[in-house]
DNA sequence: AGTGTATATTCCAAAAAAAGAATATGGAGG
DNA sequence: CCTCCATATTCTTTTTTTGGAATATACACT
């Protein structure tokens, strides 16, 4: 039940559902997301702890840099069931959309500073 | 975007999910709903109101009583994805369980006053 | 060792959610 | 019209969540 409840609770907030929209185009630092969102920095860092609890994102560290991707849900039904559904879903939302369309250009090499 | 996130976070509460899968097997009073989950019936009401704004249950008025079963999901994708998987997750959650054998015990007709 | 960079964590304030008591609403039956 | 009963709403308090600034950590490079 616990389980359940922290995948439903981890999609109930807008930018964690962003956060997964854009992984499921490529592999994602937290400053290329931040840089996407607008957010702080330490906000996106907790976002991720929280979609990486629940077991939707796995965190891979390559050096300096902090990776996250998408996890394959092979440990959770819910989580693979409700990644597989939002590989369409929501595709056709603005707020989407606008998001994914101005991804290409957001590059770690090319976000200075904090 | 909106939709999507309602119905995920009228998810993400234990007791809302306990109504979900108590509907599952019969139209439910509000007082019923009440006596089976052990809290006021203020909160009962306001659950069931977030359930229905996210399209997840339906009310039916009868007369005096309030009944409410599940929605057909025939507004929302995400609602009827979510309802069809709830019909087997959690089927084995000791929780949902010991809820669901104590549920043929609860009658609007045994239940007095508040 | 010292510096710089990317991320995590802590701390604190603001906003939202949850809960129950009390009250309001609305229909049924006298 | 008055009362009763099931449910909804309001009020208030408590708890959770959220967000950013500041700080800590961890690694790379010199």
């Amino acid at each position: 039940m616990q389980d359940f409840v922290a995948v439903m609770k981890a999609l109930s907030d807008v930018n964690r559902v962003k956060i997964i929209k854009m992984l499921q185009r490529r592999v994602l630092c937290v400053c290329e997301m931040k840089e996407a969102l607008g957010i702080a920095q330490s906000s996106t860092s907790k976002h991720l702890r929280i979609l990486e609890e629940a077991g939707l994102v796995v965190r891979c560290k390559d050096g300096l840099w902090v990776n996250y991707c998408l996890s394959d849900g092979g440990q959770s039904p819910y989580v693979a069931s409700l990644l597989g559904n939002l590989r369409h879903w929501l595709e056709n939302d603005a707020d989407i959309e606008d998001l994914l369309e101005r991804l290409p250009d957001i590059r770690r090499e090319k976000i200075l500073g904090k």
